[in-house]
RNA sequence: GGCUCGAUCGUCUAACGGCUAGGACGCGGGGCUUUCAUCCCCGCAAUCGGGGUUCGAUUCCCCGUCGAGUCACCA
């Protein structure tokens, strides 16, 4: 059976790549029915941040991605079960003493490699290259590299997957299997999302945190659709996927070997594809902490215009709050106050001809006196909810 | 710099060694339309360079160039 983990450190949000590291996983064990563990690397006490494990986890289950089992590493340090794997080392003359810590000892002028089966291929080194990297520090706790290979073995995981940049600290993993007499789990390296500026993804550059786009109004459906396609692609190309269908679809074959660039226009379009296709309550529901007085009738005229939650302020704000008196031609709005009720039910177009005025240069002064923009809903549709009294009250202004 | 990885439209990508290199986003044009969108139609746009191997290279090999990652008692 196989047996994914996600192992992130809780640093206080979630990086795009991680959720993408994390779906993956769970697609990937999932697909045959296996289990996805979740594992929090925290033993670095110095970086520990409160909060963030369960925030992290209120994320990942935003996304639907539930785990089989759960662990925590600080606590399974205090079980000693690194220390006591440090020693074991030590004892078998596989790592020293130095400073208070233990460091991996490494052969001299041999070759060590793996297979990568996201990247398919082997990757080689030779061990003089290989660096006689801490695994336990002078505070007790485990390095990365000691609990990654324990834990590892211990939970059983049969494929790690996990982000590019781990690709150099391979061969210490592998080093560690062969003296621990551990049998190597299947290793797959992923690629790294680059910013369109160039570089790897950086919070300097903008949005790198789920979080930060779910607070935009970015849908968790959006987000992981437009992840998942970010290094992977099926064999037809299919571009929209849920959950399921993802893990239903995934193959590891479909991993991609050179960096993808972020590219945001194309997030957009899977959030807008996204909020057209929500019911019209589900959409309401969604806006409401954005618009807390967004109603449902006028969710319809929204919701072709949305890219992302966010914007419902600015497309209907004017419900709830009168803009600003605009300069707008007053013979159109005294015309429109005298044949209102033609107007609303759309009869009037004959009759603004025949003032000899342009039928858009018409309704766009009562657009601007109403909506107090350019860019609105649909006019007569937004009088009638806004009422005679509240729509004439902002044409006389 | 050492080590490692990578290279198809601007971006995400498809193409058992074999059609006019396909799709999507974006962009341009058009249709619909009282704004902006949505929706529909059309279009522009790519195999990094040089050598090989082969009847034939986007695809396989080598070199170069460019890009990326990593070189902590952080993960």
């Amino acid at each position: 059976m196989i047996r994914t983990r996600f192992a992130p450190s809780p640093t206080g949000f979630l990086h795009i790549g991680g959720l993408r590291t994390a779906a993956y996983a769970y697609a990937l064990a999932k697909h045959s029915g296996g289990k996805f563990i979740l594992r929090i690397e925290d033993t670095d006490q110095k970086r520990e941040i409160k909060g963030a494990r369960e925030k992290l986890q209120g994320v990942l289950h935003k996304f639907g991605l539930r785990w089989d089992e759960h662990y925590i590493q600080s606590e399974r340090a205090q079980t000693n079960v690194y220390k006591q794997a440090a020693q074991q080392l030590v004892e078998k003359g596989l790592a020293y003493r130095d400073l208070g810590a233990i460091r991996l000892k490494t052969p001299k002028d041999e070759k060590i490699e793996y297979h990568d089966f996201a990247l398919k291929k082997t990757i080689s080194w030779a061990t003089n290259d290989i660096p006689e990297a801490v695994l336990l520090k002078s505070d007790g706790f485990p390095t990365y590299h000691l609990a990654v290979v324990v834990d590892d073995h211990e939970m059983n995981i049969s494929h790690v997957l996990r982000a590019a940049e781990w690709i150099p600290s391979t061969p210490i993993h592998l080093l560690l299997y062969k003296y621990f007499g551990f049998k190597t789990p299947e290793i797959g390296h992923l690629t790294d999302i680059l910013d369109p500026e160039g570089g790897k993804l950086s919070k300097r550059k903008g949005n790198v945190s789920v979080e930060q786009f779910l607070e935009l109004g970015f849908l968790p459906e959006a987000i992981l659709n437009f992840v998942i396609l970010l290094g992977w692609a099926p064999k037809d190309n299919r571009e929209l996927y849920s959950l399921d269908e993802f893990v239903k679809a995934f193959d590891p074959a479909g991993f991609q070997k050179s960096n993808p660039v972020l590219n945001q226009k194309k997030l957009d379009w899977f959030n807008g594809h996204y909020i057209r296709i929500k019911s019209d309550t589900e959409l309401l529901q969604l806006i409401k902490p954005y618009l807390s007085e967004i109603t449902l009738e006028i969710i319809p005229l929204i919701k072709d215009r949305l890219t992302t939650l966010v914007q419902a302020r600015d497309l209907a704000g004017f419900f709830f709050t009168r803009p600003q008196p605009q300069r707008v031609d007053a013979n159109h709005l005294r015309f429109a106050i005298e044949n209102y009720d033609k107007l609303i039910k759309g009869e009037l177009t004959e009759d603004i001809k025949n003032q000899g005025w342009k039928v858009g240069d018409f309704f766009m002064s009562l657009r601007l006196a109403i909506c107090g923009s350019k860019i609105t809903p649909p006019l007569t549709e937004s009088m009638l909810i806004l009422g005679k009294d509240e729509t004439l009250a902002r044409i006389k202004l």
